[in-house]
DNA sequence: CGCGGCTTTGATGTTCATCAAGTAAAGTGG
DNA sequence: CCACTTTACTTGATGAACATCAAAGCCGCG
């Protein structure tokens, strides 16, 4: 039964299974699982079995690893259309980085095995599947470089922008991640976070209100994004 | 006419041409281009457009970016074996990085249309190809994490044990970066690379002479590329 | 209500980048 | 093939950037 499932209009089908018949289709609405995460609820962690292939329908959902001594490393955010499951989904048994959310999410999970077959027996989807894949694992090598070559100053300026024009396109926002997180995500100290947090505020280019931000100065931000 | 081309016994078979019609295999095989590049040299360039796949048959190769003020990053040394083409290869139509040789390299070519048309119409084969490009991307993210997370010293560490370890396999090896491109790796100053060289140096950790360098005490630099 | 985690600020110190200068090596043109 | 230029390598001196350590206020939660 073609569109019986609930996700006709789920972004997901217009994301990535546009080249897909309709039977295969609602074999995947039928199949998969939707499962609901609060703030700082786990959706896996490293080493756990692959056993889905998760997509992000909505919320944010953070990337990470977590060394010996606990501290965490974060790889990248997801939002909305993301494939929360990157390249390594096919190639490898076990998770190699954790995920959980920082917002209220709904992420959608379909059997890997099932998604395999599936992907054997349509090459137009896998192509698909290859092409999202791929435009994900590269965004996170470039954000990477990007976030190493800049000061600590371009680096907290770059995160800023990003929340404000990427992930929310709105001057006004919710953080989501904690000062440590900030840290974490681009590897600098929380203290430094705040600090610079506190000379932005003072040079008026941002507005601080505990986890609410402003952008008020988009324009320097940018140069430091820049220059450093 | 099966197993007339001269690359029977090319890695690039076993490497991931397995799961292929010997038909496939051999328009492929008749329809590469074997290319030599010497160290230095050019294999392409940020911006050029996508044409070809590219797979590195022998030689060492870099991949890098070079940003407005002409600073190069190098995003990860490609070894024999190794896709030189990412992820991003299907879904763009200009490279993100350049590639350049680092050793003297033969690089198979394929038309990168023809690549697509054939992982369309072999869904194994796409499904090969993903697995590999997935490995290939999640080894630059996590290598770029190990790097992230050490100080100078262990960055030092960390990328002459890569060199010893995994890419010669030999205690004794002829450095393929200079200095500099040392640096742009693992994103530090060149100056502090040649003074954590000479420290090392000091210390009987290693030897160098000119480009090459020999492994003394594997087992401390082992401890500093993980304590820093 | 008290404990632990998050945030903030200050004082201090280390690490590493920057600047400068000199030597060695490698490419270039007459 | 040699003078010349350029690039790579090396060391030292200096300082800025950032981490570390310490302490206190704040908030949420059991």
């Amino acid at each position: 039964m073609p569109n019986s499932c609930n996700c006709t209009n789920c972004e997901l089908r217009s994301a990535f299974f546009e080249s897909f018949k309709e039977v295969q289709q609602s074999i995947i609405c039928d199949e998969k699982i939707e499962v609901a995460y609060s703030p700082s609820q786990t959706v896996f962690k490293v080493g756990d079995t692959v056993k889905y292939f998760f997509y992000l329908k909505s919320g944010l959902v953070k990337l990470f690893k977590t060394d010996r001594e606990g501290n965490d490393q974060i790889i990248t955010i997801a939002s909305p259309f993301d494939f929360v499951s990157l390249l390594g989904v096919f190639s490898e048994t076990h998770h190699s980085y954790s995920v959980s959310a920082i917002e209220d999410s709904v992420v959608c999970c379909i059997g890997i095995d099932r998604m395999k077959s599936i992907a054997q027996q349509n090459s137009l989807f896998s192509m698909n599947l290859m092409e999202r894949l791929g435009a994900i694992s590269n965004k996170i090598i470039q954000e990477s470089l990007e976030i190493r070559k800049r000061n600590a100053h371009g680096k907290v300026a770059y995160i800023l922008l990003k929340f404000s024009e990427e992930i929310y396109q709105n001057s006004v926002f919710n953080l989501p991640l904690s000062r440590r997180e900030i840290a974490e995500y681009i590897g600098i100290t929380t203290e430094s976070v705040i600090r610079i947090f506190s000379e932005f505020r003072k040079e008026k280019l941002i507005r601080i209100n505990g986890k609410e931000i402003e952008i008020l100065n988009e324009e320097t931000l940018e140069k430091i994004s820049k220059y450093g």
